[in-house]
RNA sequence: GCGGGAGUAGCUCAACUGGUUAGAGCGCUGCCCUGUCACGGCAGAGGUUGCGGGUUCAAGUCCCGUCUCUCGCGCCA
């Protein structure tokens, strides 16, 4: 018999179905039994009564045990309707096939566990509903970052993991000390890439796995994370991304408070917050002044804002704008990487921007300078070689519009938005300072 | 790297100022259960209290060292 999905059980109530799930709770209860399946579709209840070569069956079946089971579906007596999917249904079963045996289980599955607990054991824990939701949530994100570009005419391109230089400078690279008896790395940013490929297509995005190698112990930081990347060609200004990310990120909220409601409900958040106007805008130093006006301390003069700063602004923007969503714009330019665009009216200060969402920083932007010379010279006054960044420059020795673009870490918004307490949440498979998978071994690796 | 918190059963946690045989809930095992839906009932198994040393008549508890996790800071296009 063909297989049915538990979602679409309800079109066939009368009819005899066969279904393939996990057992997702037995309740077996001696003459009777209960279960509750789970397929990728959802949930149902499936009863055996009588039939005792079915019950024999039914009462070895435990949980995450994988079966095909046949039976018909009923409506449920009144009283026994419930409300939750397939609750006014049920299966009478009328034969059970095992396909796979699940050992038991080491803890309840919606336990609430240690957050190390919970990655020592992703092969299971990725199983719940908590984390189920996550990676769904995570997964709209992405199709909804592409299909915005792509309607913007934006091409997509695959950025390389492997990369020849450590190519910005600033952050922790992790070396690959043998490739083919040379030294390569891991890419920290699809940056210079996505530039270049401003070239073919004027308009350039990607989903870039990318590698930092910060020894950070924090609740935002990861060593492997996915940026979402776009540039474009022909902007006046860095105001021009802002737009464009203003637009996609709108179109990402709005998809994940349409089509996760349950979702948002479960984790007990509200959709992000979006302005009727414009997302609002300050620069450092605006930011700086309100958050010694409004908060105390001390801010201006810093060269970024401090994670307590970031909470605040965020805080004074969702009071004062209804957004949870604010730009910080103009950082100093000697914080920003060497491309960065100065600013025409005040060379210290760059055409660059943050995008701060709920207290944390989830992209960083900027207009680029496209002008050959006066990358060249740049990358001189920081003491970079010029000349290891000869097969980037011949981007802009060719020809390179005006342009910027930004990029958004996919793990940090979706922690934002379903209000995670530690982004590691937000990677199905995260890495850190101490983990891959399992816990590293303590003997430390021979140098 | 610095600072706070923590490490006790498979999981989540108790155990007051040091004091009998280290407990509970969930999970697990066995039996019972015809309307359960976190099913329920009865019985049971399960511990080198992270590791090493010390103080004491006596250490899960105090001291020293060490490892790990976690939170914050620092670092972080």
């Amino acid at each position: 018999m063909e297989r049915t999905l538990i979602g679409d059980l309800s079109k066939h109530v009368g009819e005899t179905v066969s279904i393939s799930a996990w057992v997702d709770v037995a309740r077996n209860q001696g003459k009777m039994a209960f279960f509750d399946f789970r397929d990728r579709s959802g949930l149902v209840q499936g009863v055996v009564f009588g039939k005792p070569e079915v019950l024999e069956v039914a009462q070895t079946l435990k949980q995450e045990w994988v079966v095909r089971v046949e039976g018909k579906v009923n409506e449920r007596p009144e009283k026994m309707r419930r409300d939750v999917q397939n609750g006014t249904i049920e299966l009478e079963i009328t034969a059970i096939e095992v396909l796979s045996k699940a050992e038991s289980m080491p803890f309840a599955l919606d336990a609430e566990l240690n957050i190390d607990t919970h990655f020592d054991n992703l092969p299971l824990t990725l199983r719940v509903q908590r984390t189920r939701d996550i990676f769904s949530v995570q997964a709209t994100i992405v199709d909804t970052f592409r299909n915005s570009l792509k309607a913007e005419g934006f091409t997509e391109f695959q950025a390389p993991v492997l990369v020849g230089g450590d190519a910005e400078g600033g952050a922790a690279v992790f070396k690959i000390e043998d490739y083919y008896g040379k030294q390569a790395y891991l890419a920290t940013s699809g940056q210079l890439y996505k530039q270049i490929m401003v070239g073919p297509f004027e308009r350039s995005m990607t989903v870039a796995k990318t590698f930092r190698a910060e020894k950070s112990a924090t609740t935002r930081h990861l060593s492997e994370l996915t940026q979402l990347e776009f540039e474009m060609g022909f902007v006046e200004s860095h105001k021009d991304v802002m737009t464009m990310l203003e637009k996609v990120i709108r179109n990402i909220a709005t998809a994940v408070a349409e089509k996760h409601g349950e979702e948002l409900k479960r984790f007990k958040v509200e959709p992000a917050m979006l302005p009727k106007d414009a997302f609002p805008v300050f620069t450092l130093l605006e930011a700086q002044e309100i958050i010694e006006k409004e908060f105390g301390g001390k801010a201006v003069g810093e060269l970024d804002l401090e994670p307590e700063h970031e909470k605040q602004i965020c805080k004074y923007a969702k009071e004062k704008f209804g957004s949870d969503f604010v730009f910080i714009t103009h950082f100093p330019t000697k914080k920003r990487a060497f491309y960065t665009y100065p600013d025409p009216e005040n060379p210290e200060l760059s055409r660059s921007f943050d995008l701060l969402f709920r207290g944390l920083e989830i992209n960083s932007g900027s207009q680029r300078i496209h002008n050959y010379e006066e990358l060249v010279e740049k990358m001189k006054a920081r003491k970079m070689d010029p000349e290891k960044f000869g097969f980037y420059l011949q981007a802009f020795k060719y020809g390179m519009p005006p342009h910027g673009g930004c990029s958004t870490g996919l793990e940090r918004i979706t922690m934002k938005m379903l209000d995670l307490g530690n982004v590691k949440e937000a990677s199905a498979f995260p890495r850190d300072m101490n983990r891959i998978d399992t816990l590293l071994s303590t003997d430390k690796k021979e140098d």
